[in-house]
DNA sequence: CAGAATCCCATTCGATACTG
DNA sequence: CAGTATCGAATGGGATTCTG
């Protein structure tokens, strides 16, 4: 395949193929493939910040702490090029640029949030430590309890998180999240930041203790949110390395 | 900047916070944790080479073209202290040491693989590329069509790739993949590598074909190894970005 | 064989400044 | 806001050598 090297110096004439699509590992197979698409530091979590919909560049930059703008363009070039996203001009009145997942961008969805669930199993990770917005909202979709979702009532909850807002539905035991209004929903949840969210949906505190002391503010339908709630939980830890 | 160092690199104060528990990308949810533990480059593959059961050093190296022994040895000492992977003496018989998946280490199977199958779906790859062995037998688990799965009867196979062997066996509709000999199974199937198993698995040339070009050798029920690679398929691909 | 230790360049990253 | 340009620093990792 492609491991030609040392073409004159003897060594280090060519330090990296990288970026030539698909040889990074010598390896075409779907993995190894994945991994020259979403393996470069911060790839993955730009497609994740992508889920609910399409965001500006300094919103993403915004929800990805410590990315640099030279390293988000760079990103965003390398995913628009393998087809995961697409740069989109928004109509003249906005007269701004969103970059949006493709439909197969999309379908990343699955595989990313199964690597999470994973990790969350690991007896060394905390889940009570600062996250992001679309970190909770996406962990929501893969800690639901199937039991308690098949058969939960349908439901609109309104999700604001500092200053990002989620509109969350429940349809038939089918779970939705998307940015949106938290308008007509039949509770609203505001939460000051994602952490205090994930001690409401993964903690063993009730609601209303984090209401007193974590700044969590409930709307509406007090009992509906309590239910809600209840639909996520973390997946057991694993008793690992012992 | 802090003074503690190392006791032998000198310098190196403390650039990056990399690798301190938990602050790769400053936030903690599932995905960016792990990320930080398998997102270094060559980690997941190493992982994946694990999945059949465990292997020593020098197997490992072969199996991934391109690492070095600095970044192997890199590599399966941080998953180690993740808890991925354990290293593991033999008995004196042999005086070797093998590294091996922790259970949980076990568990991110099905995540890996759904990223490989993901990025099967790109228009951009190509699975008649060169492929490691241990790729391949990983993309049959998720390549299963389930309808035709559910109506296979009980098979073993035999699988020789180059100079490794895998038993695969069909028991009740489930697929199940490890090392081990291929002594008594209802058909054996030796490739050269992987790449003409692939061709096997989700071309759309006969087996016949391949063993007269590719160098394929079918032994025992040809029927059923026939029946066999008929099981799995690719995915359908996705139209992005048109 | 299994890995530790050295050497050392190129890639990469982050910070800053600049521009349309 | 949405990037681009430039620069210095350090990290990564390939090759090589050495050891038990």
């Amino acid at each position: 395949m492609k491991l030609q090297k040392e073409t004159k110096t003897g060594r280090s004439a060519e330090p990296n193929r990288r970026k030539e699509h698909g040889s990074w590992y010598g390896d075409a197979c779907g993995t190894a493939f994945a991994l020259e698409i979403l393996g470069e530091r911060w790839s993955m979590l730009v497609v994740r910040e992508l889920m609910f919909g399409p965001r500006r560049f300094s919103d993403l930059r915004a929800s990805l702490p410590g990315i640099s703008a030279k390293v988000l363009t760079e990103r965003l070039e390398t995913l628009a090029g393998w087809g995961v996203l697409e740069k989109k001009q928004l109509p003249p009145p906005a007269a701004t640029q969103v970059y949006e997942l493709t439909e197969w961008g999309y379908m990343a969805e699955r595989a990313i949030n199964e690597l999470g669930r994973w990790a969350a199993r690991s007896p060394l990770h905390n889940p009570m430590l600062p996250v992001s917005n679309a970190s909770i909202m996406s962990s929501m979709k893969t800690m639901q309890v199937p039991e308690h979702m098949a058969e939960a009532p349908d439901m609109a909850i309104g999700m604001e998180l500092g200053a990002e807002q989620f509109r969350v539905t429940v349809t038939d035991g089918q779970f939705l999240a998307e940015r949106g209004v938290i308008e007509g929903c039949d509770a609203v949840l505001r939460a000051p930041d994602a952490r205090s969210l994930a001690a409401a949906l993964y903690g063993d505190v009730p609601l209303a203790a984090l209401e007193a002391g974590a700044g969590l503010v409930v709307e509406g339908e007090r009992a509906t949110l309590e239910r809600f709630v209840n639909l996520f939980d973390l997946p057991p830890k694993i008793g690992c390395a012992g």
